[in-house]
DNA sequence: CACGTTTGCCAACACTTGTTGGCCTACACT
DNA sequence: AGTGTAGGCCAACAAGTGTTGGCAAACGTG
């Protein structure tokens, strides 16, 4: 039952094939036999590592967002830097497919929806502290981010996809800014 | 080969179903069979009227999204307009089905992303007008309402959906004011 | 009324899916 | 060296998929 050494490269291997098939194709049309396939291996191994396709989905995506402390910026900042560290988390090759594959799932399966909704509730929520209307505020800001993420590293849009992330940060920034600090409607 | 007109009602019975399907599972978990029985007819109907799944589903996804005429409005409340228009599209019965159809499936699905590609670069672009950078406006409007619709419609993020819509409205209306008028970076 | 066409269902096909059990090999430990 | 345990592959399963062909009944038209 219990792991050793001599797997651990196997399980390394499958978690990142897997990772790499749930970002390209969504859970539902990556198959646990392709991503034993592309980590060189028998399928049946990685439902005895990984207890099931369920299970393996779970274990790809468990990522920390490792948002920053923003309680201590100056708070005109706290827009800009939340939207560049959300950004530079999907451009990086870890995180970014992790990412990918939350909310290329998310869209069609529950328990990766719900995955998103538990994130997004704690994470963000509590990174932006916040009073009374904080969950809505982090939503509002969750909305304008995941939005252009989906734009720019899902459906690829091509305005979206050519801005680089300056500028992208720029655009969006103020958007963010306004979420969390002005008076809500 | 030709449509009769006792088949019209079947016709209709399926795609409805298929409609509802769709948005509710996404592509690939939405069966003939299950869309079949929903409509009360064998799956083999369902392929000899459609051809196939993914004809069924061109069938399925064919929405004129009647955007109004925003260049005779006063300037300021394009951004409002659009967003409330936007949002009763996804509120109401048919449309929203269609949308949510299309959103679900452009995630996984190239040729659903490509036909959401091209709603966003024709449809919203032209409605929006502008300039030389407005392709690129028109792909920050579309990330916010996107990512809302995202949150509200699929994810179903509770702040989100709490809200109803004229508040929503009222949150992101600015928001969409300014990917439309005010500079870019 | 008889004809051909259309509608509809049943059964089946060929295939893919996740998952399981059996068997052999290679390692670790005493 | 001998033994127990884990790694790994093969084959197979049961279930579900889209799709096809054949046949009975209902229809519209002459």
């Amino acid at each position: 039952m219990a792991f050793t050494a001599r797997s651990q490269e196997s399980r390394a291997a499958i978690l990142t094939a897997a990772r790499r098939r749930f970002a390209a194709d969504g859970y539902e049309r990556a198959t646990v036999r392709a991503i034993a396939a592309d980590a060189g291996i028998d399928p049946s191994m990685v439902i005895r590592y990984y207890g099931s396709k369920e299970g393996l989905f779970a274990a790809a995506v468990d990522l920390d967002l490792r948002l920053p402390d923003l309680a201590s910026l100056p708070p005109d900042q706290v827009g800009e830097t939340f939207v560049r560290h959300f950004l530079e988390l999907w451009e990086g090759e870890g995180p970014g497919e992790v990412l990918t594959v939350l909310l290329r799932s998310a869209v069609t399966n529950d328990g990766a929806a719900e995955r998103m909704r538990t994130i997004f509730a704690t994470q963000v929520a509590t990174a932006l502290g916040g009073g009374e209307d904080g969950p809505t505020r982090a939503a509002l800001v969750a909305s304008q981010l995941l939005g252009a993420a989906l734009c720019r590293y899902i459906l690829r849009l091509p305005p979206i996809v050519a801005l680089d992330v300056d500028a992208l940060v720029a655009d969006l920034a103020p958007t963010v800014q306004r979420y969390i600090g002005e008076p809500l409607a």
